[in-house]
DNA sequence: GCAATAGTGTCTTTAAGACATTATGCC
DNA sequence: GGCATAATGTCTTAAAGACACTATTGC
């Protein structure tokens, strides 16, 4: 900000700076958007090492992606990185985020700073954890960051990216322009969860921690819905399970769970096209009892 | 700090100030503390809110509390507070905290600031949460508070309190003078979490989410063990999770879980001199296979 | 009919909760 | 012996997991 003029010792007797970065989820990036390249060889040793079997198909390759999303991009989770162009770990993806203006709330700056890196507002935000190590950033100011996570839904990330602060309705024509605009930024990036590059500061850290908060929460909360669009099938919603708990699902016994939660209605409709017996959809309905919990 | 000469506005485009609070649970007070009276119709009215049945015994008193402590004082859990001199809510109690150094972790400011006010250092120490609302101190600089929750045990408060820096054996004869030189800081007293005082801040919010988080946390952690001594019998540690449920526990079934978990080693040694049969001291061993959680 | 997935039913195992029963030291 | 609590045993119920089986669409 203002303290160039500073040395390092002035430096240290100021407040710390206070940031906020965010590790936001989604199911698969956005159409148009730029996929972040890790190399082939660091996909296969984290595909191995997260217990993925033969989840690096499509590792180092920075195509779009299809229009419609394949099956095999479903069963892993997808997050938004930054380039950072200065010191210190400059040429380095981060996490989205930045400093705290003084009339903004630290939610409204993970908001914020989400936004104008994904260019669409999350579905779900939260606060995950404060990190401020005295050595965060050596030589330079104290730096104290507030890290949150949130979440995109398929209808976030489907549609049209925001160009203004408040633009929302695009028609159908400036898609792909707005696409196009969107791909033109080549510090901002989607990368699977399970492929990522090296990450600047102990953003690593910060996106394990995350990837914990999401799995356990996914056990007891509502957040899964929130990946999905208004209505869905119950394959769907499990495959959203299965992405975050990496493993496998039965689908009975989940079915079983998911309708004694008593948060599904049956729309009465069904999917069709398929070549196999159409499944019903289902809308969430938010339970008029809920409990929260509180653990790390 | 040195931004008294300042005035609003300038302070308004300075870095928010971070500092570092405390919510430090024990099973009753140290030996010769002071405790905190909070008017007697709010100490019924809290103990009937919380579900506590007679609670309120010994609301309002300024008294020390027994050497040995009466079953009574175990059904709840206290709290150190500390009384502001100083505006923004002079007067008014408020949890053990201060600013971070440039040189500390967070972490470190926690343990320090809580030494501070208790003088000894607690067994457990875990953050908590960050609170950054812009109005949190109107008018003067922006704060940005992390909270974090601490606990002791039995052996931290039943000896003798520390006075330098690194001073921890106090022979015998010390212990009344020290007792009576805490005991002479009325800034400093210990509340039951039943019977709160006005809290200066949002700390109210903070206490209440440190209650949530220890609750949940005694359900699939280890942390209960820690608010007892080397040694102890089922019953005392059945009577922590009591009082942090705060609720009666089967003795038979809890039995079962607490052995069932593995972390429980019989000494062979038993209790004597209670007029029933006595009961086997246990002590806790930590086991290999450590599974965390990351729940909020 | 066949392939593929949606959806249902059943069995086993585990764990929690309620509660009866026995054990033991102190008076 | 009587009291109070420690410690054990038993029964019921709920829920998870494994897995067989039926249903329905497209080809």
């Amino acid at each position: 900000m203002a303290y160039t003029s500073m040395s390092v010792s002035e430096r240290q007797l100021l407040p710390p700076a206070v940031a906020v970065s965010t590790v936001a989820f989604a199911l698969h990036p956005p159409a148009h958007a730029r996929l972040g390249e890790s190399g082939v060889e660091a996909a296969y040793a984290a595909a191995a090492a997260v217990g993925f079997a033969g989840a690096a198909s499509d590792a180092g390759a920075a195509a779009e992606v299809p229009a419609e999303t394949s099956a095999r991009a479903r069963d892993t989770l997808w997050l938004p990185l930054v380039r950072r162009t200065r010191a210190p770990f400059a040429g380095d993806w981060a996490l989205p985020g930045g400093p705290i203006p003084f009339n903004e709330t630290l939610a409204d700056t993970a908001v914020r700073t989400l936004r104008a890196a994904v260019l669409r507002d999350p579905r779900y935000l939260e606060q995950l954890y404060s990190f401020g190590a005295v050595e965060r950033s050596a030589q330079a100011q104290r730096l104290v960051t507030i890290a949150y996570w949130a979440l995109y839904g398929e209808q976030d990330l489907a549609g049209d990216a925001l160009t203004g602060a408040a633009e929302q309705n695009i028609d159908e024509q400036n898609i792909d322009e707005q696409g196009a605009a969107e791909q033109d930024d080549p510090n901002v990036a989607w990368f699977s969860a399970d492929r990522l590059p090296p990450l600047a500061f102990d953003h690593a850290e910060i996106v394990a921690h995350a990837l914990d908060r999401l799995r356990s929460k996914t056990e007891y909360s509502t957040v899964a819905y929130r990946f999905l669009g208004d209505t869905f099938t119950l394959a769907q919603l499990r495959e959203v399970h299965e992405a975050v708990r990496g493993e496998a699902v039965d689908p009975a016994n989940f079915r079983r769970q998911a309708l004694a939660q008593g948060h599904l209605v049956d729309t009465g409709e069904q999917t069709s096209g398929a070549k196999h017996r159409p499944a019903r959809l289902y809308q969430f309905r938010e339970q008029t009892t809920q409990q929260t919990r509180n653990l790390t």
